[in-house]
RNA sequence: GGGGGUGUGCCCGAGUGGUUAAAGGGGCCUGGCUGUAAACCAGGCGCGUAAGCUACGUAGGUUCGAAUCCUACCGCCCCCA
């Protein structure tokens, strides 16, 4: 490969499939030759204000195309995000108002700026050309694709087969995704591969507008802590990039061993020789750097120390974390300096219900300066300072008011 | 518009009048083992300190008693038009 291709290794790295990489590289030396970035388009819809490390993929992606001299292409999808991607879902998706949208999109973004480089990213809203749309033109715009096309799609497949709902408006989602690479322009779409079925019908709409078709560039999908599905909020296994820097280390350090390759490839800076290194070594290694390197990615190398100790002696010691929350007893929640070990747990916030809070002590799950708590109906004499835990991983420091 | 189905706990799914807070599986939680991994073992998973209360799409009805029967309504699916 020539002086013009370097980086191009680097921002394929990782990809499931390029359509087509003749014409990536067509694009990309030309890209050179003219000293004109590409522009890679990556949309969101920040339908889930959190961003996850999931989210980060294609992120991460962007900024690699961004740092090898290219322009990301933003586009925030206020309007979309009204519809709701269908995509992989075994059911309809609930809808975001436009204003709920608008609002979270403040929360999504001041996260995607810990990953992009603002400088380099081009910020859209889809709401800015659909919100000019005539009937008439949605109706126009339906009629690119077709039913049996859609109904190809496996999700939708799936759905249709066995009886579950789709409702219209689903269909119009690829379209509208495929139209807005045709509004800017776009030379690069990166996506899941979820988003495969989308991604495609931008380059049928774009070349039917007679634009240069779109490169097509789809991720994998990061599977989410339990190892098995894929990374959402929704499925309660993920791991936020806002998430505390213990939190990112020990819900890191749960996850299933086969699922190291795929984190550390999509989700660290670490490059290929050193990933491969690493996981020749012992696994528990290779999760204990995993760890460390997603917390220093969102919350700086210092912390990713601090919560590599803090793990080590939390729970490879069985030791009682230094910082830990809180809770001050009211004075007035005290009977002779007591209260009931149930409204204590629950007051403290370490479980939800009452229910909660007497089954993990009946399991054996809750703590007093390390030792058991074992009858649920007990009354607790409160000592400033004392820690209570329930289960593993969760401390609280008692406060007497 | 006509006909036929279907709606159960976080999910799937049994259950067609009475020990059914509801089989079974998945999932999740706690304990043990461990590397907070996997595998495995044990206990648990509506609310309530308790008595008890509330639950099987929604609202009524029949009955001593209903998730189970009846009526209406709603949602979803299929076939016909």
């Amino acid at each position: 490969m020539s002086g013009d291709f370097e980086g191009f290794d680097e921002v394929i790295r990782g990809v499931v499939s390029i359509d087509t990489e003749e014409e990536l590289k067509k694009k990309w030396s030309r890209s050179r030759t003219e000293n004109r970035p590409l522009r890679v388009k990556l949309g969101v819809d920040p339908t889930n204000p959190q961003l996850h490390i999931g989210h980060a993929v294609p992120l991460r992606k962007l900024r690699q195309f961004q740092d090898a001299g290219h322009l990301a292409v933003l586009i925030v999808g206020d309007y979309t995000a009204c519809v709701g991607d269908p995509s992989g879902r075994d059911k309809t998706r609930p809808t975001l108002t436009h204003d709920q949208c608008r609002e979270n999109a403040g929360d999504y973004l001041e996260q995607a700026w810990k990953i992009l480089d603002r400088d380099r990213t081009e910020l859209r809203w889809n709401g800015d050309w659909f919100q000019k749309m005539s009937f008439l033109e949605v109706i126009g715009l339906c009629s690119r694709t077709t039913v049996a096309r859609q109904l190809e799609r496996d999700d939708f497949h799936n759905r249709y087969t066995s009886g579950k709902p789709i409702s219209v408006h689903e269909f119009i989602y690829p379209l509208m995704q495929a139209w807005d690479s045709v509004k800017v322009e776009a030379d690069i779409e990166l996506g899941g591969t979820d988003q495969t079925f989308n991604l495609l019908l931008g380059r049928d709409l774009m070349r039917q507008e007679n634009q240069e078709a779109q490169v097509c560039i789809t991720l994998p999908l990061l599977v989410g802590t339990d190892g098995s599905r894929k990374m959402s909020k929704t499925h309660g296994n993920s791991i936020g990039i806002s998430d505390p820097p213990q939190e990112i280390y020990g819900k890191t350090m749960s996850i299933p061993d086969e699922a190291m390759r795929d984190y550390f490839l999509l989700a660290s800076d670490l490059t290929m020789p050193q990933i491969e290194q690493v996981l020749e070594g012992s696994p528990r290694d290779a999760k204990g750097l995993l760890a460390r390197t997603l917390v220093r990615l969102y919350h700086g190398e210092d912390e990713s120390l601090a919560a590599e100790e803090n793990f080590k002696k939390v729970f490879s010691k069985g030791e009682i974390p230094e910082q830990m929350d809180e809770y001050i007893v009211p004075s007035a929640d005290l009977e002779d300096g007591k209260i009931w070990i149930v409204k204590l747990v629950v007051d403290a916030g370490l479980v939800e219900k009452n229910n909660d809070a007497r089954r993990n002590i009946e399991g054996g799950g809750v703590r007093i300066d390390e030792v058991r708590i074992e009858d649920p109906r007990g009354l607790i004499e409160i000592r400033d300072g004392m820690v209570l835990q329930v289960g593993k991983r969760k401390f609280r420091r008692i406060r007497s008011g």
